[in-house]
DNA sequence: CGACAGCTTGATATCACTCAAGTTCCGTGG
DNA sequence: CCACGGAACTTGAGTGATATCAAGCTGTCG
């Protein structure tokens, strides 16, 4: 897993990256550059934009495994076979490792969150449609990135393409499209601008979702919540 | 789908067990048996049989999450919100955790090989087809569970029904059906029963199996032995 | 204003699901 | 030992959801 030592360079290969100073290491990443797992060795959060940890097939095709918005912690775990990639210009914080047990822990309960909210993801991708996916989505990214509004609504900037969302979700492109479409021409998420979407009441999509992913899918952001029914 | 109760002696409820007094608890559990969050309180590996940690929607849909052969321990985290059952007639024994730092690290490297494992899955049902699929199951199956046999080949005893498969890989029972046949008319694989499986050449398999995925899914095997590769 | 990237929409193809028989396997009882 | 019955498995036909291919549209930025 992480190894400690940073070197003067990082965050230089990738193309439009401004190199950071001193103290709070920071690498820029414009959309969609990549950090490969050899151009790492430390933890990195997320200070401002969208990261994706994905995996990409030899042919081509894409799997996001997970998205870290501002604030989050990207798994040094979940990300060790794969690609870290902005899916919006972005900007990471290095994180130093101190050796001693603290970390140990904190590591876990990267590791711990990760795993909760893969298996959600395992439950979406495997047996729910497309029509729930999205809606799993969007419900998801609202109470992640959204601000209210109103009674129980959201608004949320979108920061990724709908090829990313097809790519975290299994589906395609247009797949996305056409599936965003049937809920604006319902009026349950307006889009005043392609990647700008109003969802003016949350409990209407919510009630899309089956529900043990409605729970299960907030894993990594509060504790553990009810248990096995 | 009896659902197991435990209250204080543990293991006994469910069908055909017994009831050890002491020192190694054991847990029995018979096919298509469950355990649910509230009726365990420990770490439990599988001595003998199939678990397999799964989730199951308000309308039925089931995923399973992850496979746990002989010798692996279940992930507790990954099971939180989810059941264990038995796919075949099992055998637990019940791992007495002692709160000292050295089990935090136990805990952590199975939450590690388990997030390592739902990464290489994510990426099967997210980007696999079913053949894709079907293909990689059987790799895998064959490096935990089976014997050698020839110059690179495998045999198999799949201690599971097509149905289990199905909602292991995302699929449908007879589209698994449907798979196996095709691999059996191109005698890839071998069916003397429907529950073995000899594979003359496992690298045929492998062949169609998308290279990031075929080191990916050995994440979690660390220490067992299988087949060569 | 023009060009490009991203988005939407339509037509068609394909893969996997559903429904419906059959068939095989296996345990049980005559 | 064979007949029976249920569960699991296989196979086929038809359907539906999603992918693919192909335009066209929109919005952004020089």
């Amino acid at each position: 897993m992480a190894t400690a030592t940073l070197d003067q360079n990082e965050g230089q290969s990738p193309g439009t990256s401004a190199s950071p100073r001193q103290a709070p290491r920071e690498i820029m990443l414009g959309r969609s550059e990549r950090l490969g797992y050899a151009e790492r060795h430390s933890l990195l959060s997320v200070v401002e934009g969208l990261i994706a940890v994905s995996t990409v097939l030899p042919d081509g095709r894409r799997q996001i495994l997970c998205l870290n918005a501002p604030g989050e912690t990207i798994c040094p775990i979940c990300s060790a076979d794969c690609w870290i990639e902005a899916l919006t210009p972005s900007r990471l914080r290095v994180i130093q490792l101190d050796h001693d047990g603290g970390s140990n822990e904190a590591m876990f309960h990267l590791t711990h969150d990760r795993l909760i909210a893969a298996n959600a993801h395992l439950l979406t991708l495997g047996r729910l449609d497309g029509a729930e996916r999205i809606a799993a989505f969007i419900v998801d990214m609202c109470r992640r990135l959204g601000q209210p509004f109103g009674q129980g609504g959201s608004v949320l900037h979108l920061p990724m393409a709908r090829d990313d969302v097809a790519d975290y979700l299994g589906l395609n492109a247009e797949t996305v499209s056409r599936l965003f479409s049937k809920l604006k021409k319902r009026k349950i998420v307006l889009f005043p601008t392609p990647t700008e979407l109003i969802v003016p009441d949350l409990s209407v999509l919510e009630a899309r979702v089956p529900s043990t992913l409605a729970n299960g899918a907030r894993g990594h952001l509060n504790g553990r919540n009810g248990g096995g029914s």
